[in-house]
Formats: structure tokens, C-alpha cells, sequence
DNA sequence: TCTGGGGTCCTAGGACCC
DNA sequence: TCTGGGGTCCTAGGACCC
């Protein structure tokens, strides 16, 4: 059997927990930017605010129902994240962590164990310990351990777990289960399957394996496997990148270069500290900039360089250089430049390495550098040693302006706490 | 004025090889 | 009438996930 934990409302969830006035409030999270709305408490969603709508069609609904508004804060959902996946490694011998807010855990050797009460031990000891209330599907696959998991969710007497170990059981839940809900069927899918009269996952499972796959292909039909109970997908173990991008929207509107050439830099720097994370070097870097698609009365731009390099790197400077040559070759005047990215691909092990004969560049010394700065930036903090190109202007940042404390993090963000 | 960021897998078709 | 058989690699596009 695999088990589904999810977190409720994750990133929601977790601005409540250092803030308990927000509880029973209505709450939302915005994506980076402030643009898009990327999260909802229960309150909110009640009030009929949909995920992704942008922030500013919103003004008014906000205003009038005194919705509490936050700018994303990676650096507490991560830590967060991290607590809650720790707390679940103690329940299970697997755990594979599927997103920030998600994990799957096997269940193997659990054949004499009442599901049910494990599972909410799981959902009762995950929430006391981090204060992020969760919900956990656990079936034979992976794909309805998510089905449950919305069961879970969707009841409340179920008190967050829902367990589908029989077939009378698989038949009940998929009969309720709309087919644009079941995990790995998308919008283009989901509407194709309408037009043919699938209208739930129990719809799917009746129809042919034949037709499933002559519709869909190899994906469709493990999906049509998983439901009907037969797994096909195991747990993973977490695998090297084979593609990194850093890529941001301005905060305000570029137009000259140097900026943009500011935020590449640390676009580029990004991606190779990622690379340096994972052990691995990139062969191929591209660099992208637009303006923004949606303003249809402004002048578009995009364009995007795609560079071989002459050898695989992950040094900071190396790439920089690439992707500010690679900007300067598409940077045009005249735009009001909205984003930029950088993205590395063809991504190989550190070792063994294909050199250039031409090479003149002291590899030895310059991944010494590396070293030498990624440790002084974990012990002192981020970017407390970086490459000049990197600047200091950051007039390409984010614009996050309600941004919550680093609670878990940051010490100078720590809680006061007033005592009578 | 104002709309996020980061990934993966599969398939079909073109071009090439012997 | 009638024109082989068996492969690989690359790319673009489509689909999906959080």
C-alpha cells in the first residue's frame, strides 16, 4: 500500500502558524511578484477566490472581506517543509518527498496493522509537532492513495484519513471522482474524455484498455492501470536535475541594459550554484528576455541565445560570462522588459569531464574559488561573497511587499513574545 | 499600472546510417 | 504486377505535475 500525506492550504497554513490571529480568517498567498494568487486558506476559498487569478483583479473582494494578504516566503515554507517531511520519515521505512507540501510513503510490511488508526496517528502527530494541519490517502497505488487523499480532505468526520483497501470502497470513490480530478489527467485530457462520456475516474476505468491507450497513449494507460488498482508507479529516489532554470519577473518594468545584465548574472550564478549542489557541470546555457505578453498595446520582444560551451562547467564566472554575452547578442533598445532567465541544460557528472584543447582557463584553481565561497556563504549567509558582475543596484528585484517575518530562520525575526 | 516559477516524460517526424 | 529491412539520433510540440 502507499500512503499520501498532504499539507492543507501549505503555504496558507503556514503564515498561521507563527500568527495564530489569522486563524478561522480568511488568507491568501501570493506568487512571486505579488502577482498571482498561489494559495488560499478555507476562508477564502469559501469566499470564491480562484487559484491564479491575478492580485489586482481581486483589490475590491480583499478589501471589503478584509482578506489577509502575504507575498510568498520560500525561505519559511521550505523550513516548514522540512519539518513536516522529518516528522513523517519517523512513521515510515520510505518516504519519497513528491513536492514542498506533499510526500509518499510505502507501507510494506503494514499487512497486520490497522491502516486507518496509523494513518491518523500520522495526521494527528504531523500537525501537534509543526502546527500545519495535514490530510493522508493511503491504496494499493500511487495514483489512488491521491484519490483518497482528497476524500480526506473533502470529509470532515474522516478526520483526515481515508483509507481504499477494498474494491466496493475503490468503486465509491471513483464514482464520486470528477476525471479532471484523478493526478496525472490535465485540462486538454480531461476535456477530450468528456467529449467521449467520461465524466468520472470510475467512467475511465470501464473503458478499454485499447481505447485508453489509442487515446492517450503509454501515460493514459498507467494511469487507467493505477486506478483500476494495478500499480505502476514505485517510489523514487531523488535523481540529478537534467535541466536547472533561475529565471524572475522585474519588479518594475527595464529598459536599459545594464540592470537586466545585473539580474542574468545572478540568474547564472544561480543555476551554477544549484549545479554545484548536485555535483553535475552543464554543457548547453540559454539566456531569454521578454517583455510582458499580457500589455498587447506595447511593443513585444522576446528572443532567447542558446550556447554550446566549450567545456562543462558549474564555475559562477564562467557562466555569468556566457549569459552576459548571450544578453548583449539579444538585448534590443526601445522595450520595457518585464523577465529574464537563464537555464542550463545538457547536464552531465562532475566527473569524467571532456576537456577543449584549447582551453586556457585554470580549472583547478577557479573550482577551488568555488569551494571556498560556497562554504563561507553557508556558514555567513547567502550571497556574502559573490561575483561583481553579480552588483549591488538590484533594481531587477522582486517586489514582495508583504512579505511575513523569516520566523524559523532569521533571528532577528524571531517572535516576541510579551509576558504578563 | 497590475498576470509566477520550475520541472518531467512521451510521441511523431525528419534526417541519417548500413 | 513488381521497388527491402532494420536501425539511431535529434527536435518540436504536446501533455502533465507541484
Amino acid at each position: 500500500m502507499f500512503g499520501l500525506i498532504d499539507c492543507n492550504n501549505f503555504y496558507a497554513s503556514c503564515e498561521r502558524v507563527f500568527n495564530p490571529s489569522l486563524n478561522g480568517k480568511p488568507i491568501v498567498v501570493l506568487s512571486n511578484n505579488d502577482g498571482c494568487v498561489i494559495a488560499r486558506s478555507a476562508e477564502a476559498k469559501k469566499l470564491g477566490i480562484p487559484m491564479g487569478e491575478p492580485a489586482y483583479k481581486l483589490k475590491e473582494l480583499i478589501e471589503t472581506n478584509q482578506v489577509s494578504v502575504f507575498s510568498s516566503n520560500y525561505v519559511l515554507y521550505g523550513d516548514m517543509s522540512h519539518r513536516v517531511m522529518n516528522t513523517i520519515a519517523t512513521f515510515a521505512p520510505e518516504i519519497e518527498v513528491y513536492s514542498i507540501d506533499e510526500a509518499f510513503v510505502l507501507l510494506d510490511g503494514f499487512e497486520n496493522i490497522d491502516l486507518k488508526e496509523y494513518g491518523g496517528n500520522v495526521v494527528r502527530t504531523v500537525t501537534r509537532n509543526t502546527g500545519i494541519p495535514v490530510s493522508m490517502g493511503i491504496a494499493p497505488t500511487k495514483t489512488l492513495a491521491k484519490v483518497a487523499n482528497k476524500f480526506a480532505k473533502k470529509y470532515k468526520n474522516y478526520k483526515g484519513i481515508c483509507v481504499i483497501d477494498t474494491d466496493e470502497k475503490r468503486e465509491k470513490a471513483l464514482k464520486l471522482t470528477e476525471i479532471g480530478d484523478v493526478w496525472g489527467i490535465g485540462r486538454r485530457y480531461s476535456n477530450k474524455l468528456q467529449y467521449y462520456s467520461v465524466n468520472t475516474a470510475w467512467d475511465f476505468t470501464q473503458r478499454s484498455k485499447n481505447w485508453v491507450r489509442h487515446t492517450m497513449g503509454v501515460v493514459g494507460e498507467r494511469t487507467w492501470m493505477e486506478l483500476r488498482g494495478i500499480p505502476c508507479f514505485e517510489m523514487e529516489t531523488p535523481v540529478d536535475k537534467k535541466s536547472i532554470c533561475t529565471s524572475r519577473s522585474f519588479g518594475e518594468r527595464l529598459t536599459e541594459l545594464a540592470p537586466i545584465s545585473e539580474a542574468v548574472a545572478n540568474f547564472a550564478a544561480s543555476c551554477a550554484e544549484k549545479l554545484r549542489t548536485q555535483h553535475s557541470y552543464g554543457c548547453v546555457l540559454t539566456v531569454f528576455i521578454h517583455t510582458n505578453p499580457f500589455a498587447t498595446n506595447q511593443a513585444q520582444y522576446y528572443n532567447q541565445k542558446v550556447m554550446q560551451l566549450s567545456v562543462p562547467t558549474n564555475d559562477s564566472a564562467e557562466l555569468i560570462n556566457y549569459a552576459i554575452r548571450g544578453l548583449n547578442s539579444i538585448f534590443a533598445k526601445g522595450y520595457r522588459y518585464k523577465k529574464a532567465g537563464v537555464i542550463v541544460s545538457e547536464i552531465v557528472p562532475e566527473r569524467p569531464l571532456q576537456g577543449d584543447l584549447f582551453d586556457t582557463r585554470n580549472r583547478e584553481k577557479y573550482n577551488r574559488v568555488m569551494t571556498v565561497m560556497d562554504s563561507l556563504n553557508s556558514s555567513y549567509g547567502k550571497q556574502k561573497v559573490k561575483l561583481a558582475a553579480q552588483g549591488f543596484d538590484r533594481k531587477w528585484k522582486l517586489k514582495n511587499e508583504k512579505l511575513s517575518p523569516c520566523y524559523t530562520t532569521n533571528m532577528t525575526d524571531l517572535m516576541n513574545i510579551n509576558v504578563k
